[in-house]
DNA sequence: CCTGAAATACTCACATCGAGTATAAGGAGG
DNA sequence: CCTCCTTATACTCGATGTGAGTATTTCAGG
């Protein structure tokens, strides 16, 4: 081994923050705080302390203390520790950024001042593909074919190609939704994303980046539960962590399209649900929402015991018969 | 926002640790180091420098020293930071532990003395169902529902008991390959694993403790390895990660049936590949083992511009019809 | 009583997949 | 050269899953 190394420890500070999502059928929302006025807004985030038994209890101290929000469902997403792209500043200690995922099943109307509810798809526009692919999506996918265009050396070009093809579906037929944290990691390295030219100088600031930006790496870190929760709802019934104690399938399914950004097909949807054992009807029925009344489920735990991975397979199109 | 507490910042320590690889058609295996004479194994890991761009460029320094191996495909799985579970001595400074998992072609033969290659299920006996259920894992699974009826309180060993069905399925039917984490975290907790007792004094250790120890919380990160491997397989094509360059269809399925601890059923295996499209013939044959000549095959990389999530679906045997 | 809107129910074709069986192609031993 | 063993490879069958479309019910409002 080599021990002529100077193996300097680095002095480092640990960040945990957290992604709060709420659903309702209009679409998926994040808790997000604002520490200064005109600064971007910001994941409810703190330093982990001495007196934290474990990480997530730290997280949910945090949480409590700037939000007064009550967690359910929480995990661990992912650490990030990149030197260089950590804190504004530049050339500050290492902030090690541990991000989780909460779920919480009322968008309670944040009484904290600084604390407020977001609609997700603000920070990124791109991700729902729920009316189509939106319009403003065009001129990002034009800046991505340049960027990948202007690479050196066909080598480089090639597999930029290849990364917008696996990411946003470019020259291939495939969006693929769980990719949430690929398209925006391929965004910012195209410069096209505001967080990028957080260390250029201030005229190199690109007025035309896309969705709204957030502090240090919070943007990352929500891109990170976005593709975790759609990955996830497929495999694992945690959509319902989501839920009120008791929905029409409507109301779920509209949930599950928010979240995953795309339109589902009605009867297959409710279908898949039934069979699966997902729910179960509570006998009551809605007091109506605009046609016939829905009867209203409730979630059935016992699914858990019964099937291997309850979740909700998203239908993929099936592909065109060869002519 | 109350102010009042000491909010002191915790030193931390970040220990960053990697599982490395290795699957051959007679099974998987993960260099481990060994670090003095009578101490258990452990994975080759080091402390985050200052020096380290980012984390993954750590890790490769560290096991680039300590091993000489290369790395191939790695990937992040969990940071591990409970303060009390970290180090063997019990009130030191906080450890964060963050694991990786790196796959390797070829399982060289770790040219430094201190590293050597281990078959994982020795750490893991009950995660191997090749050949049908481990005898040794009946005397593991009535401890555990010796445990389960041990708990105080009806509400507690009700939730235990769902736990055993969920995760080493007694009492349901099913066996999910990729709970193995779960299941560590289980056997931890119902002190039947060697770790357990680590705090507990010299006396308390358990001689019947299942699988090989590790040092640390090694194992829990060897664990949290297998698992993501295994879940990961199904929808992504990384088995390939480990397989020469040619091979055959049934080095494959034996690879991952060592990998997944399970068998598979032949003629449907090769199916599922070839249709996939994971794989093209090389055009040779192999010099024979045993039988008729083998087609050698490799690995099509075109796939992953063409389907979505080419993985090896494994199959999860009919229920019974109902009678 | 008609209309619109949503809920609910049903159909159909086709792909997938678990399971089993049959045939081909080598080597070893007599 | 024939037999037998072993593995590779090919094919079949039936059940289930699922994408897509259509039909029917049940409410509100005019």
């Amino acid at each position: 081994m080599k021990q002529t190394k100077s193996h300097r420890r680095d002095t480092v500070t640990v960040e945990l923050s957290a992604v709060i999502a709420a659903a309702s059928p209009a679409g998926p929302s994040v808790l997000t705080v604002r520490h200064s006025g005109g600064a971007p807004s910001g994941l409810p985030s703190g330093p982990l302390e001495a007196d934290h038994r474990t990480l997530e209890a730290g997280l949910r101290s945090w949480v409590e203390e700037q939000t007064s929000q009550r967690l359910g469902h929480v995990e661990q997403l992912y650490t990030f520790g990149d030197r260089d792209r950590a804190a504004a500043g530049g050339l500050a200690a290492r902030a090690l950024s541990i991000g989780y995922l909460a779920l919480v099943r009322e968008a309670r109307p944040a009484d904290s001042a600084a604390a407020s509810w977001q609609g997700w798809y603000r920070h990124f526009p791109w991700e729902d593909r729920r009316d189509g692919r939106p319009t403003a999506v065009d001129r990002l996918e034009r800046r991505l074919v340049e960027w990948a265009a202007g690479a050196a050396g066909e080598a480089e070009r090639r597999l930029r190609r290849d990364r917008l093809g696996a990411t946003f579906g470019i020259g291939t037929d495939g969006w693929i939704e769980d990719r949430v944290l690929e398209r925006y990691e391929l965004l910012y390295e195209a410069g096209i994303v505001a967080e990028a030219a957080r260390g250029a100088p201030a005229g190199a600031r690109d007025p035309g980046a896309e969705g709204e930006p957030m502090v240090t790496d919070h943007r990352r870190i929500l891109a990170t539960a976005i593709g975790r929760l759609r990955g996830k709802i497929k495999y694992r019934p945690i959509v319902f962590e989501l839920m009120p104690p008791a929905f029409t399938f409507l109301q779920l399914q509209r949930t599950v399209e928010g979240l995953a950004g795309v339109r589902l097909h009605k009867p297959n949807f409710r279908r898949l649900v039934a069979q699966q054992g997902l729910v179960e009807e509570t006998g009551e029925v809605t007091p109506e929402t605009g046609g016939r009344p829905a009867r209203l489920l409730r979630f059935r735990p016992d699914v858990l015991r019964e099937r291997p991975a309850p979740g909700l397979r998203l239908p993929r199109p099936r592909a065109a018969a060869p002519d």
